[in-house]
DNA sequence: AAGATTTACTACACGGTGTTCAGCATCGAT
DNA sequence: ATCGATGCTGAACACCGTGTAGTAAATCTT
């Protein structure tokens, strides 16, 4: 369509819009995710609320580009925490990764709720967009983490041949089969697990359920994360070393 | 103070301040938690808003009580599914409690999102009071369960001594050493891991982050649960049953 | 039974929100 | 130089939670 280099005009647009949801992550990041207002983003540019109008069709949509961002820049950190590991230690990149989502999500709480919990009242996520390539991309991490463990891991927990590939989603089966083409969909059902596992006291943590009950999480965390490398066949990394408190 | 009893208008009052909270039960159910507004109570009541600060003194006061309120359902409800298998065979009451629970978030997903999630923009919620209470008594439930397969577990992964009463919560602390006078505090840090485990893929399935993956996320769920309950040193139940689906 | 008091409720106001729309000014292209 | 698209304003609408003042009724006291 607008095949020729981008005119002024739109490399104007495209600051703004980027400047907008910058706004409204810093607005976030102080506010929690409620205090993503259009009329607060339209205050602190100088403008009027009718404005974003011209940029983002309604509210959710901003939501939804919000989300495909935190959620592209959160999984480049696990991924490039997962790499600093070597691949001969498909332990130490499991526990590196779960160590670098706990440690987002500390960091980042509200970007931890904007992606897995109620962004705001009455958002609804679209069906696909920048934040369901960013979920396929997890997952695929994931699965790649589980196919590192995959021939000891069978053998501990048996429990295939229940799952066939039209179990998953298209995309998703289509990626795994082409990334890992030895992989049974019994595979993408324990990384699914994983995540599960990892996701668990994370969000119990991050929403409070667990501060109330005992102090450092990271502890009883750690743990959980050992135990699970360790029910995949592996190695867990050196016990002495307590990355996170 | 008001020792005598209940006059009528104490009973009146009960009784509205039943009604407000019922409305806002029905409210949430088939709107989101987001649509519980005083308006649209008192709306429903032929009240008007103003009127409702007579028996809560603000909003998030309303939340707070129906969080305990649904809270305490849910508990009864996971401990009659509990009971309702012999104490003799611990891995069923497991399986029993989480299927439980999960049936119990997908019919009320709203209820799940009000007491692990953001109920409402703005909300927080206070240290003590019904809801505490609640917490308590699942933490209490998972103990137990936890509790009759404490000798086999700890054998499998023996990772205590690291665990010391002061690492939780007092209350919860002298909850357990009465109720379970020979349980060590890692079995509480192992019935927390058994919580974040039930709790992952739950929470990932109610905020529609698996429904995108794959159908049927009760059977990867019964699965978990499965391996859970074997990694607690004890028998799953018989394979061919899947309750739910 | 009559007066005093507590209580339940309405009406209204204030500041906040998302959203829409007519109008205006400015910029880009013809 | 003209014309049309674009970006933005300002006002409006319909909501929201939260207060305050006033009113009427129910209750308690004497």
């Amino acid at each position: 369509m607008t095949d020729h280099t981008p005119s002024r005009r739109d490399r104007l647009r495209a600051e703004t819009s980027a400047e907008i949801k910058a706004i409204a992550l810093k607005l976030m990041a102080d506010g929690g995710p409620d205090a993503i207002s259009l009329r607060a983003i339209a205050r602190e540019m100088g403008m009027t609320a009718g404005a974003i109008y011209s940029y983002f069709a309604t509210r959710d949509d901003l939501i939804t580009a919000l989300i495909g961002d935190v959620y592209t820049s959160a999984i480049q950190t696990l991924e490039s925490a997962r790499d600093a590991m070597p691949e001969s230690d498909p332990g130490g990149r499991i526990m590196a990764w779960a160590q670098a989502i706990r440690a987002w999500a500390l960091a980042n709480p509200e970007g931890f709720r904007l992606i897995y919990g109620d962004p705001v009242p009455g958002y609804h996520a679209p069906d696909d967009g920048p934040a369901k390539d960013a979920e396929l991309r997890a997952c695929t991490g994931l699965i790649g983490l589980v196919a590192g463990a995959w021939p000891a891991a069978h053998a501990l927990q048996p429990n295939d041949r229940q799952y066939i590939w039209t179990d998953f989603d298209p995309g998703l089966a289509a990626h795994v089969q082409t990334d890992f083409p030895d992989l049974p969909p019994a595979a993408v059902a324990l990384a699914l697990r994983v995540w599960g596992r990892m996701h668990g006291l994370m969000a119990l943590e991050i929403y409070g359920h667990l501060r109330t009950l005992m102090h450092d999480p990271a502890t009883v965390y750690r743990d959980e994360m050992r135990d699970l490398i360790a029910s995949l066949g592996l190695m867990p990394p050196a016990p002495s070393q307590t990355p996170f408190h």
